[in-house]
DNA sequence: TCAATAGTGTCTTTCAGACAGTATATA
DNA sequence: TATATACTGTCTGAAAGACACTATTGA
């Protein structure tokens, strides 16, 4: 029922965000092989997945490879040259963002795409390596420097997708904490809203929602003060994100029934 | 680069939700197979690859089969033996929901699954014959009736993450009018969401989000009273939804910058 | 008449947007 | 002093929760 039948290749592409300068920046590398050659491209590569559906000696268990999560996390520590420990202890978050499953989005083989967003804070941004191949690549700004023309396959469909969840999300779940310092000021995180909605946020209102953030204790106050930008100006209050139990360990919707017998 | 390397598997399963006697349900099927024999499952089946991956002769192209969309709508139509026509008459949801992807998730062999939830009005259900083998199956109420731990694979994630989505949805997406008849009372339509966020609702209060829906263009008055129980009671107005243009199609997240040359 | 359902109105709280004003640093 | 940044306060309106009330049907 499943050992000889066709079997697509599954790969992992990632959507790597951070903001610099104010701008909401996506890393895009420059393609080298003989498909969309030359274009940019969203980093990327096929998930280990064994032996699976290869003839073996009867009795030895297949094996399965890596879990896709698994491949998203070793993509993103191979195409920025950041190890696991780095990725860790800066809490880069990395989360699944949608499969794309298009026949013919590559024209060589059927290819199915499991697309995940990552969200770099700017100090690791300088250890970056982009891409091994040391090709023309980098940070693009969203905003205005994406061609979004130019990019291989379908992924402006994926870059698309992930502003837009990004976005949808920076509301209400942990996203802006991802791409400030460890230590942030309030100018700090505004900044970090106002690259990805890419407006213009009042002051006084969003102090307002830190306030709040500071009251349900997801953010401390950090004794000493900056400020953020070095050319003058009254030193600012120094803030850190103080993370939550996650919400999604306890997620059975409902009691579990559990068995009678 | 993609040629003779190892491929999973790769399945699309159904979380299939309708809302019967002020429950919200899902449909699970009895497994037959060989792996997890016995147990409830949600319905799925392999994507049609086509001859991905397997040797042709040279110069012919591959068949790449179906999008993986197209096999989660084909899985939905043979698994409720809704016919196309039908489903799209009664504007059936159906939607990517997650990716599940970890190794050894089937014993058998490497799967990796794309999930989708589908919402069905409950005017279509009796029409539903729920697996073609006819085997001891059917709508279960998630809150009440799903036997979590006899769920096969990691049904149970998928579940929860499908139930969770509908949730989280519920308040800014038209998740509830795919679940009424195309008609429709206020009390109905609150009964759904009840049902999907598993706690009453102030009839008062509302009845205030109604009239926004109605100011808003996204729900009209029909012509016409009808008692929503049948036993009696003051009759009431009758709304339907108003579909909107998809406001996905404008989505490009900046003005495209195009090429200079 | 009662029971059941439909529908209205009001009070309160929360929160976002707009915007004016004050405080503290550097040059 | 001027300028830049940090921070506070106030007015307004949108929207949700709680709850009391009226209206219209069938039995």
């Amino acid at each position: 029922m499943s050992g000889p039948w066709p079997r697509p290749s599954v790969t992992v592409d990632l959507v790597i965000f951070t903001v610099l300068e104010g701008a909401l920046k996506v890393l895009l590398i420059r393609r080298g092989g003989e498909v969309c050659h030359g274009m940019l491209a969203l980093p990327g590569g096929f998930v280990d997945v064994g032996d699976a559906g290869l003839p073996r000696p009867p009795g030895q268990p297949e094996d399965q490879g890596e879990d896709v999560e698994a491949a998203a996390l070793r993509e993103l520590g191979e195409e920025t040259a950041l190890d696991a420990a780095l990725l860790r202890k800066h809490r880069v978050h990395l989360e699944q963002l949608y499969t794309f499953g298009r026949a013919h989005r590559d024209p060589r083989t059927r290819v199915i795409t499991v697309a995940y967003y990552a969200l770099v804070p700017p100090e690791l941004v300088p250890l970056v390596q982009a891409g091994d191949d040391a090709s023309e690549a980098g940070w693009f700004s969203v905003a205005t420097e994406v061609p979004w023309s130019e990019l291989a396959f379908d992924h402006a469909d994926i870059l698309s997708t992930g502003v837009a969840r990004i976005r949808g999300k920076l509301d209400y779940a942990p996203i802006a904490f991802s791409l400030v310092p460890a230590v942030f000021t309030a100018s700090e995180l505004r900044q970090v809203h106002e690259a990805i909605r890419h407006q213009k946020i009042d002051k006084g209102n969003f102090r307002r929602r830190l306030k709040r953030m500071r009251e349900d204790g997801l953010i401390v106050e950090v004794p000493g003060k900056r400020s953020s930008t070095g050319r003058g100006g009254r030193p600012a209050t120094q803030y850190r994100f103080q993370a939550q139990e996650d919400p999604e360990l306890a997620a059975r919707p409902w009691p579990v029934s559990g068995r009678s017998s």
